[in-house]
DNA sequence: GTACGATGCACAAACGTTTGTGCAAAAGGT
DNA sequence: ACCTTTTGCACAAACGTTTGTGCATCGTAC
């Protein structure tokens, strides 16, 4: 267990009896520009293999100023939207050279600050992150320090901040549509965290369309605090059971949904026959379930590629990105959780 | 977009009037030992506070040789057994004043070997590695140059290195037995990557469990290459197939199990009517489907705990954990996917 | 034989910290 | 009033790189 020292340029120099500057020229495919003959750049890389060289990036890093590091903050790591974006940008990342800093906020404002400290201190050359709140002042802050960033899924409005989110608008009309098309006037929603631009987004176009069509979201046809299993179970509950007269359901999120299911079964309220539901955000699952789920699929892949170019082109040319917002278009999968309304 | 240079050390301690040291000291906590004024330590404070200085971790980390880094590398983030794991060694890093560098091997050898090279130059102070294929030796010596590392689920048996995995063997028993409880004979297996411990643990168990039963796994009743949905269903068709007789599946991942569901519906086989099946690996979803599966749960969060766990002792203390082999222990989750094999 | 351009490399500074040591000035003792 | 101790801080080296510049030596031309 002796944890020897790494080996450090000085080393590799040493033992090819030249100088640092010359080991590291040659080491750096610099030879030709400083005139570091052949001969010596083959001696100087043997030594290297030999001995087992490994660069240090940080010293690197302090030196030339650039961290090739990439910050990633998300809410939640284990949920499957979150990492598929921490993958598409650590995916990115590695393909050009960079390394990803993962940070979880577990949904807290307070933490996600902290983490942008960390982060900060870290000299991250940029950031994607998923803000948990509707504050965005230490995010700007960042911009204003000169670090890149994007925001992802839960962005603001007002911010002018680059964002990529999915067509939560266009998404949403769909999935209405589908519900009004088969005849459902009285309909619940359960939405998510209230104040998050998803859920706003969601909640209005569900607004607007209903009143499109001569419906409106009364106050009793919305509940739910949070896009959590647990959410959902309870505002449905609450819902159907306060207006045992919904004939259909529109969660705000896939673990709503299960909330939602897990209540119609102990109300005993059959899907689709007695109730029929569509939720936001789609699951290899989805098919397979004692109900085939309609959903709007979210493209999550597209998501976190978006986010990572928009990042990664900021990095190279040192330019805002022209497109502050990027939508990324959705998909309604129609399939049996949603019945005809009987009269 | 000017991006300014951030403030440094040097900024502070001038505003402040002060030399850089001072400064450090004053701002680490170090006042009293070297006798730095109250009075001068709070001038100190207020400048780093006025400028917003952000210290360089870079910078600290060479000087203190401990880069305050934990390296994750896993074969799919987006996986969320792996995202699981993932967010437990980055809650208890944060917990701990570390940072997570996350890497993505794509099940990738080749790839895990590139990104181990570039952690190790980031100087790591810990590596919790999922490795993809059954060679260690990249592995090892990153151990012997003095870096904790621990393995999670896919270990060596072979290798001494500290290794976190499921109860393998008490998990394929409980399984198996709830196979046989029902009265199945003839038992197909949808196995996942080769070579790999957590295959090669439940594949031996599953011979092993059979033989103790008077029966046999013969090679028509054991299919499949990798833990995808891919491999599920192809596997599942040319067993279901080629074996007609075949009553009961057991999958030795989630997704080879919804394969196996794709295929069986495919085949006209009912689950469970006419077709049992089981699976390693649960899952939020597993209740609501159309046939709730049993299954046999694994306790991720443990599993990820645990692996921070031991890295970080080997942080703290230096020395290499007194135990090698963690064995999480697993759940049956037994639903509605196994029904009385009718004779 | 001297001048001069290549050639091949070494020296030293810098990146932003931390930390060991040294050195004034103030305070205290007699 | 002088010596000693304490107080309060500054100086400088070091971590491992990269990079601008300087300085020999060699070869060539005249």
């Amino acid at each position: 267990m002796v944890s020897e020292q790494p080996v450090t340029l000085l080393n590799v120099a040493q033992a090819a009896n030249v100088s640092v500057s010359t080991a590291s020229r040659a080491l750096n495919g610099r030879a030709e520009a400083y005139r570091i003959s052949a001969g010596t750049v083959k001696r100087v890389q043997r030594e290297a293999d030999r001995l087992g060289f490994q660069p240090n990036l940080l010293a690197r890093s302090l030196q030339s100023q650039r961290s090739g590091l990439i910050g990633v903050i998300v809410p939640d790591v284990s949920n499957p939207f979150f990492a598929s974006i921490a993958r598409e940008v650590t995916l990115y990342a590695e393909g050009n050279g960079l390394s990803v800093l993962l940070a979880d906020s577990r949904e807290t404002t307070s933490i996600e600050v902290k983490l942008l400290g960390e982060l900060r201190s870290r000299r991250v050359e940029g950031l994607v992150v998923c803000p948990v709140g509707s504050e965005s002042q230490h995010l700007r802050e960042v911009t204003q320090a000169g670090t890149p960033i994007v925001l992802v899924d839960r962005c603001f409005t007002d911010s002018a901040l680059p964002s990529v989110y999915s067509d939560n608008v266009r998404g949403t009309k769909q999935a209405l549509k589908q519900l009004l098309k088969y005849g459902h006037t009285v309909i619940g929603c359960l939405q998510g965290l209230p104040g998050t631009l998803p859920n706003e987004q969601r909640l209005s176009t569900v607004r607007d369309e209903m009143k499109l069509a001569g419906l409106s979201l009364d106050r009793d046809l919305l509940a739910g605090d949070n896009f959590t299993e647990q959410s959902g179970y309870e505002s449905a509950k609450q819902l159907l059971s306060s207006k045992p007269d919904i004939t259909a359901l529109f969660a705000f999120s896939s673990p709503n949904a299960l909330g939602a299911l897990r209540a119609a079964e102990e109300l005993g309220r059959i899907v689709p026959d007695d109730l029929s539901l569509i939720t936001f955000d789609d699951s290899p699952y989805a098919e397979f379930m004692r109900v085939p789920l309609s959903t709007v699929s979210q493209d999550v892949k597209r998501i976190g590629r978006t986010a990572a170019d928009v990042i990664m082109k900021q990095l190279k040319t040192g330019k805002k990105p022209r497109k502050l917002t990027y939508t990324i278009p959705v998909k309604l999968i129609a399939r049996q959780s949603i019945a005809k309304h009987k009269a």
